[in-house]
DNA sequence: AGGAGAGTACTTTTT
DNA sequence: GTACTCTCCT
C-alpha cells in the first residue's frame, strides 16, 4: 500500500473513496492524474476486475498517458481496462450493437471534412446559397443540436428554432439538418456527434443493451468532467444508474470547450442527480512557483461563474512574470526566440523545457521563423494530422468504400482517382437517380446497366474492382491493404509523381501501409478464444478517431513545443511563453459578445498561465499581419488584470513605451478598454527607438473619414507623416490605399484601420 | 475531362 | 499571406 503514502490527505481520501458517487475538484497542477491513476490501482488491489472499470477521457493523449501509468503500477492487467476517449469507447460499443439501431456493423465514421463535404453537396441539391448557409457554420449548428440531444425531427417541429432560423435568414436550416441526417444514415455513416447521440439512443431504446453495460461497468471514472456536453453526461448518468460508483474529476476553472457544447452546469447536475456525492477538493499545487500560482488565481477570480477554491503552493516564490512588448509579430518571434536562447544558456535548460503557447494556429509562423534563424529545434503540435493528409485520406477512402460501399463521401473521393473517366457529369447523373430512389450511389452503380449510361463500362469496371476487394476482407489487414493500394492504381499514380510534394505523398502512403503492417502483426483472440489475424475492418474501426499525437514516434526528442493553448491543457513546461496577448486576438474578437464568452477566454488564459512551472513570459505586439494586412493592436485586457507586483516589463530591442501609453494612444481598433483602471507601468529600460524612424505619436492626432479618399490626395499619417495616395483598391473592410510617404516610402494601408488626416 | 490561372475567404479552439 | 475553389481554356 506504499502508493497511498505518497499522497497528501485530500488526494488520499479521493483515492480511497471507491464506492458511491464522487466528485473531485482538482485545481491546476494538483496531481489530478496521479489521483485518477492511483484510484484505478487501488481498485485493482481490491480485486476489482479490470473489465469492470470504465475510464473516460477527452483526448487520446490523456487516455494513453493514464494507461501507461497504470501499466507501470500494475502491469499487463491494465490492458483489460475500458479506458479511452468518449468517442472511442462509444464507437467500440456501437460496433457491437449497431444493428440494433439500424446501422451496419462496418459503419463509417465521418470526420468533419466528410461532414462538410456532405453539407456542400446537400446545399447544391437543396439549392441553398453557401454564402448564407456556410458549411462549417451549418455543421457547427447541427453539432450543437446533437450535443443537446435534439434530433432533426424535433428541431423541425420546434417553433422557437424555426422562428430563429427564419429571422436570421436561414429558414431552411431544419431541412438541411434533416437531409444531412438522412444521408449519413443512408451512407451507413456516423459523424463524431452521432457516436454520442446513437449511444444514447441505443441505451434509451434498448433496455437490455443498457442493462448489459450498466452491470458490466461497476466502476466509472470521468476525467475533465467540466468539458462534457449534455449528450455525454446523459450517457454517463444512464450507465452509472445501477451501481452509482461514478467518480467525476474536473476543474471548472479549466473549462475551455463551452464553444462546442461543453456544459459546466453538468457539475451542478451531477450534485443534483447523485445527492449522496462526496466531494474532494485538491487545492495544493505542486507544479508552479508561488508567483505563477498567485497570479493565475488572481486572474480566475475575475470570473463570476466559478466554484470557489483556494489553490496554493509550498513551492518557492520564483521569478516575476516577464512581459515583452514588440512592434510587430515578427519582432515578437525574435524576442521569444532569443529569450529562449538566453534562458537555455543561463540555466542549462533543454529545448524540451520550453513551450510557446498561442491563441490561434496562424500565430505559429512568426515563431517558427525566429526559432529557425537561431537554430533552435521545435515541433508544432496540432495542425493537420497525419490521417487528414490528402494522400492518406484517399487511400483510406478506398478501404472505407470496400468495407462499406454505401459510404458516399469515400465513393466521391476515389471514384475518379486515379482517373478512370468517371467525371462530374456521370457522378451527377448517378446522384440524381440515387436521390429519386432514396438509395445510395453505390446501389445505383451496381445496376448501372438498367439505367443506360454513356460511360457505363467504366462504372461497371469500378464496381467489379471494389467487389473483388470485398471478397478478400477476412484476410490479414496488411495483405488486403497492400493489394488495394496496388491494384487500384493509387500507388502507381503516386509513384509517378516525382515532384518534391509527390515524393512526400508517396512516403506518407508507405507510412500508412507500414502502420497497417505493424497493426496486422498482432493477433487477436475473439470471444470464443480463437486466435485470428487482424483484419482491415479492425484497423479502420477507429482510424477516424486517431489524431496526430498517436503517431508521434519519438516524444522524447529535445525540441521546443509550439501549440495552441487549447492543446496545451494537461501539459506542463518549466518555461512557458504565452504570445499574442492583444485585444481581439486574446481575448479573441469573436468572444467579446457576452460575459460567458469572455469568461471562457479568461479561463483559457488561466490554463495557459498554469502550464508554467518555473518561468513565465507574456508578450504582445503593437502591430501584426492579419488577413495579409498590417493591423494595429492594443495589449490584451488580461495583461492589465494581472497585478503589477507579479510582473516585470522587459525591453529587448529598444521598443519604447509602456502598457498605459499603448492603451491611451489614439486607436480605432478596439474601444473596449474604456473603464479599465489605467495603470502606469514602466519598462525597465525605456530608451528611444532605433533606426526605423518613427515620430512620437501626437496625442492630439485626429483621423479624418477616409471614405472619399482618392488617388492624388495628400494625407498625413500619425506615424509615417505626409504622403500622396498613388493607388486605391478593394472594397468595404478590405479597402486599401497605397501611399507614397515623403520620409518612409510607399506603404499599403488598410483604410479600416489606418489613421489618416486629409490635407 | 483536366489543368492552369484567377479569385476568394479565411483565422478560434477539437473528438 | 495561404489554401482552397471556381472558371475558363485546351
Amino acid at each position: 500500500m506504499d502508493y497511498l503514502e505518497t499522497l497528501n490527505p485530500s488526494q488520499r481520501a479521493a483515492v480511497e473513496q471507491l464506492n458511491g458517487p464522487v466528485m473531485i475538484v482538482a485545481g491546476a497542477g494538483s496531481g489530478k492524474t496521479r489521483v485518477l491513476t492511483y484510484r484505478i490501482v487501488h481498485m485493482l488491489k481490491h480485486d476489482v476486475d479490470p473489465f469492470q472499470i470504465l475510464s473516460l477521457t477527452f483526448t487520446n493523449k490523456a487516455a494513453k498517458e493514464m494507461r501507461h501509468r497504470i501499466y507501470a503500477a500494475v502491469g499487463s492487467e491494465a490492458r483489460n481496462l475500458w479506458m479511452g476517449t468518449f468517442h472511442s469507447i462509444f464507437s467500440r460499443i456501437l460496433r457491437q450493437e449497431s444493428e440494433r439501431i439500424g446501422y451496419p456493423r462496418n459503419f463509417t465514421i465521418y470526420d468533419s471534412d466528410d461532414s462538410k463535404s456532405l453539407i456542400k453537396t446537400l446545399l447544391g441539391e437543396l439549392k441553398l446559397d453557401d454564402k448564407l448557409y456556410k458549411p462549417s457554420n451549418m455543421l457547427g449548428r447541427i453539432s450543437s443540436a446533437k450535443n443537446a440531444l435534439i434530433t432533426a425531427e424535433q428541431y423541425m417541429g420546434n417553433s422557437e428554432f424555426e422562428e430563429n432560423d427564419a429571422s436570421s435568414g436561414r429558414p431552411k436550416f431544419g431541412h438541411l439538418f434533416k437531409a444531412y441526417q438522412d444521408r449519413c444514415f443512408r451512407a451507413g455513416a456516423m459523424d463524431f456527434d452521432d457516436l454520442l447521440v446513437n449511444t444514447h439512443k441505443l441505451f434509451s431504446n434498448h433496455l437490455d443493451v443498457l442493462h448489459k453495460y450498466q452491470h458490466m461497468f461497476r466502476y466509472i471514472m470521468v476525467d475533465e468532467f467540466q468539458d462534457t456536453n449534455h449528450a455525454q453526461y446523459m450517457i454517463i448518468k444512464k450507465l452509472a444508474a445501477v451501481h452509482e460508483n461514478v467518480a467525476v474529476v474536473g476543474d471548472d476553472a479549466q473549462s475551455i470547450y463551452a464553444f462546442r457544447g461543453a456544459n459546466i452546469r453538468n457539475i451542478l447536475g451531477f450534485q443534483k442527480d447523485f445527492p449522496d456525492v462526496k466531494t474532494f477538493k485538491l487545492e495544493q499545487n505542486y507544479r508552479s512557483t508561488q508567483t505563477i500560482v498567485n497570479a493565475s488565481s488572481s486572474i480566475i477570480e475575475k470570473n463570476k461563474d466559478q466554484i470557489k477554491k483556494k489553490v496554493w503552493t509550498s513551492n518557492e516564490p520564483g521569478e516575476r512574470i516577464r512581459v515583452f512588448k514588440a512592434l510587430t509579430d515578427n519582432e515578437e518571434g525574435k524576442m521569444v526566440a532569443s529569450a529562449i536562447f538566453q534562458d537555455k544558456m543561463n540555466s542549462q535548460a533543454l529545448n524540451k523545457d520550453f513551450a510557446i503557447l498561442y491563441r490561434t494556429n496562424a500565430q505559429s509562423r512568426s515563431m517558427e521563423e525566429a526559432l529557425r534563424k537561431l537554430n533552435i529545434p521545435y515541433k508544432i503540435y496540432g495542425g493537420l494530422s497525419f490521417y487528414q493528409r490528402k494522400e492518406v485520406k484517399d487511400l483510406l477512402a478506398y478501404y472505407r468504400l470496400v468495407l462499406n460501399p454505401n459510404d458516399e463521401e469515400a465513393l466521391k473521393r476515389i471514384i475518379n482517382y486515379p482517373t478512370r473517366g468517371i467525371g462530374k457529369t456521370s457522378l451527377e447523373k448517378i446522384a440524381i437517380v440515387a436521390d429519386q430512389h432514396k438509395v445510395s450511389m453505390w446501389q445505383v452503380m451496381e445496376q448501372i446497366g438498367q439505367i443506360g449510361f454513356k460511360n457505363m463500362a467504366a462504372v461497371e469496371d469500378f464496381v467489379t474492382m471494389i467487389k473483388s476487394f470485398r471478397v478478400m476482407l477476412e484476410n490479414n489487414a496488411y495483405e488486403v491493404a497492400m493489394h488495394i493500394a496496388k491494384s487500384s492504381g493509387v500507388l502507381k499514380s503516386l509513384y509517378e509523381d516525382k515532384t518534391v510534394e509527390g515524393i512526400a505523398r508517396y512516403e506518407n502512403t508507405e507510412e500508412l501501409l507500414n502502420g497497417i503492417k505493424e497493426f496486422s502483426l498482432e493477433e487477436i483472440v475473439d470471444d470464443e478464444g480463437v486466435v485470428k489475424s487482424r483484419t482491415l475492418a479492425d484497423f479502420m474501426a477507429d482510424v477516424a478517431l486517431l489524431t496526430n499525437d498517436d503517431k508521434d514516434k519519438d516524444p522524447d526528442q529535445d525540441h521546443v513545443s509550439l501549440m495552441t493553448i487549447h492543446s496545451s491543457k494537461g501539459l506542463e513546461y518549466k518555461y512557458v511563453h504565452i504570445v499574442g496577448l492583444e485585444e481581439n486576438l486574446f481575448p479573441s474578437q469573436l468572444a467579446l459578445n457576452s460575459r460567458q464568452e469572455l469568461e471562457e477566454e479568461r479561463r483559457l488564459f488561466y490554463v495557459a498561465l498554469t502550464r508554467a512551472m518555473k518561468k513565465l513570459t507574456l508578450s504582445f505586439a503593437t502591430s501584426r499581419f492579419k488577413f495579409g494586412n498590417i493591423v494595429n493592436s492594443e495589449p490584451s485586457r488580461f495583461l492589465s488584470e494581472l497585478d503589477p507586483q507579479f510582473l516585470h516589463f522587459e525591453n529587448m530591442f529598444g521598443a519604447r513605451g509602456n502598457l498605459s501609453e499603448q492603451r491611451d494612444g489614439p486607436s480605432r481598433t478596439g474601444g473596449t478598454m474604456s473603464g479599465l483602471p489605467k495603470k502606469v507601468l514602466t519598462f525597465t529600460k525605456p530608451q528611444p527607438r532605433a533606426a526605423v524612424s518613427q515620430a512620437p505619436v501626437d496625442p492630439n492626432f485626429e483621423a479624418d473619414d477616409t471614405s472619399n479618399l482618392a488617388v492624388g490626395m495628400k494625407v498625413e499619417h500619425q506615424r509615417f507623416g505626409a504622403g500622396i495616395v498613388s493607388v486605391m483598391e478593394g472594397n468595404g473592410d478590405n479597402r486599401k490605399a497605397t501611399i507614397d510617404f515623403e520620409s518612409s516610402g510607399k506603404k499599403v494601408l488598410v483604410l479600416k484601420f489606418a489613421k489618416l488626416k486629409i490635407k
